[in-house]
Order: C-alpha cells, then sequence, then structure tokens
DNA sequence: TTAATGTGTGTGTATATACTTATATTTAAG
DNA sequence: CTTAAATATAAGTATATACACACACATTAA
C-alpha cells in the first residue's frame, strides 16, 4: 500500500479498509458491545461483568497472591490490585498479608461464594445465547483463535 | 451443571471451565494483551493503538458529530466525547460547532493526516505479524466472528 | 552484620469506558 | 408565541486499564 499520497479520498478507502482488518480495534468494539450485555446479565447481583471474571479467577486460585492471580488475567499487577479492592470493598474476598509479608493472599468470602453460586446460572444464560447466536463451533474457533493471538510476545 | 453444592473442589472446577468457555473474559484479556503490543508500535508518535483507532475513525468520517462517530465505533456517546479531547490536545482533531449549536464536527487537522501518514506503515507491521501468527485465513475468520458478535441485542 | 540488590504491592497520573444527570438548543404542541 | 418535549453534548461518578515510581520487605554479597 502507498500512503504518501493521502487525500480525501484516499483517507476514506484507508479507513474503511484499517477499520474492517484490525484485530485490535475489532477486538476492542466487540468487547464493548458485549460488555453491556454481561452487565445487565449480572445487574441483579449488582456486579460487572469484569468483575465476575475476577471473582471466577480468585475462586480457582484460593490464596494467591496478587501477582499470581495476575499471570492467568494477562493484567498488570497494579491495575488487578486495584480491581481487587472493588471487590473487597463490596465483601466478596478478603485480602490477607502472607508469610512474605509484602504479599497479599486474596481469598472469597462466605458471600463471594454465594454470589458465584447465583451468577453461574446468569452467565450460562448468556453463554447460551452467544453460542445460539453464532454456533457451537465457531464459538470454539473463536476462543482457540482469541488464545493463540494472547502468546504473541514482542519481537514477533 | 449443577451450581447448588460449590465446595473448594467444584469451584476449581468451574473456575477453570468458565475461564476457558467465556467468550467476554476471552475477548477482554486479549485485547489487554494485544493492547500493549499495539502501543509499543505506536510509542514513536506518541500515539496508543486506541487513538489511532479513532483517529482512522475521524479520517473515514469527516466532519461527523459525536453522535454520527459513535456509531460505527460502538462506544457511548460520553466516552467518544472524552477520547477526542485526547486527540483534540494533541492537535490532531479539531472539534467545531455546527449549524445545529448542540453539534460539534470533529475533523482531522493537518498535523492529523500527517501522524496518520506516519502511523500506517507501523499498524500495517503489526498486523502482518499476528497474520504471521494466525495465518491469513483464522484472521478473517476471527474478524468475521467477532461482527457478528457485535450485533448481538439485548433481548436475544 | 551491614550494605547492595531484588521483589511484591500500592500510589500518582493518564486514558478508556459507561451510566446518570445537567445544560443548551431545537422542535413540536397548544 | 410560549411552553413542553426531544435531542446533542458535557460533566459527575465509578470502574478498568497500564506505566512509572515509591516503599516496604526480603535476599544476597561484602
Amino acid at each position: 500500500m502507498e500512503f504518501s499520497n493521502l487525500d480525501q479520498e484516499n483517507l476514506k478507502e484507508l479507513s474503511i479498509r484499517t477499520g474492517n482488518a484490525c484485530v485490535g480495534f475489532n477486538l476492542r468494539r466487540t468487547a464493548r458491545l458485549l460488555r453491556r450485555f454481561y452487565d445487565e446479565a449480572f445487574e441483579p447481583l449488582g456486579l460487572k461483568g469484569t468483575q465476575f471474571s475476577l471473582l471466577m479467577a480468585v475462586a480457582g486460585n484460593q490464596n494467591a497472591t496478587i501477582g499470581e492471580l495476575s499471570q492467568p488475567l494477562g493484567m498488570e499487577r497494579s491495575t488487578l490490585s486495584r480491581n481487587i479492592v472493588v471487590l473487597q470493598k463490596k465483601g466478596l474476598v478478603t485480602v490477607e498479608e502472607g508469610e512474605d509479608r509484602r504479599q497479599q493472599r486474596i481469598s472469597l468470602t462466605d458471600l463471594g461464594v454465594s454470589v458465584i453460586r447465583e451468577a453461574l446460572p446468569l452467565w450460562q444464560g448468556v453463554q447460551e445465547s452467544l453460542i445460539s447466536e453464532l454456533g457451537e463451533e465457531r464459538i470454539t474457533n473463536l476462543l482457540a483463535d482469541l488464545l493463540s493471538l494472547s502468546h504473541i510476545k514482542e519481537g514477533n
């Protein structure tokens, strides 16, 4: 492609082409749009979709530190640190100093467990909506592709 | 699935299963991880990937209002309003009152155009990295799936 | 043992995101 | 023509996100 003479016509054309092709843009846009879908589903529990995800990650890694949890989430530790505070304020998780006193170990509270119990059917409802929209196979492929993309490192 | 007796074992199991299956979580995680990839690519221009996307959207919709722009981006108007201010502060876009004095019409500045000219090869570099990682066909399918998902409306 | 180095987490700052509410302006009802 | 309803945007508030830096604690080297 030649980018040197960008008149009004070329810009329009390029905008459409890159908008359709850009993986990052389309990922973010779809995530934005689905976000509302998830948030509405969990709204009766006062949860956002993001918070449900984090709560489930804590459930699967009981007593993990911020650093340990941040790995599978692909999230900055500082980001995770702040997101955990939100769950803590809601009474869903506890944060306790580890033997190494720099570490903070995160666990579910009883309330956290019971909120998960109520949230899981709502999550499953959304999941089934998405599957019925795209079909099981396309969803499976999509998840595999997302996983492959998330393994990309700088320097590739 | 039965969610009523959630002991430690079931929680771990459920966490893994929902984490692997959840479209929203995997979309967000991949978007998080790719974000760094894009941001590093555009760093020489002082741009984030998100800002490049928005700049390209402005390029393709010259003189559009906030409301008009928000449609193809799938973004809240209030969000877009704030994101545009960032580009305006960088001198990349202008914001002008429309004939309808409630409207704000957004256009590229000359600097905006020249930044796009420099950014496009960088974007293409990232795009080619992703394609070489997943292959053209999987990328194409992924984009199609993302598009299908973004058409999901509440009530489906 | 003390000093240097390394590690885990939180804070400061900035952006991205959305919902609710406020404000200005336009359009429609009467 | 005046008032009520509708519309476009911004501002208030909250969360999600990341980078740079600070701080406390731990480990290693001297």
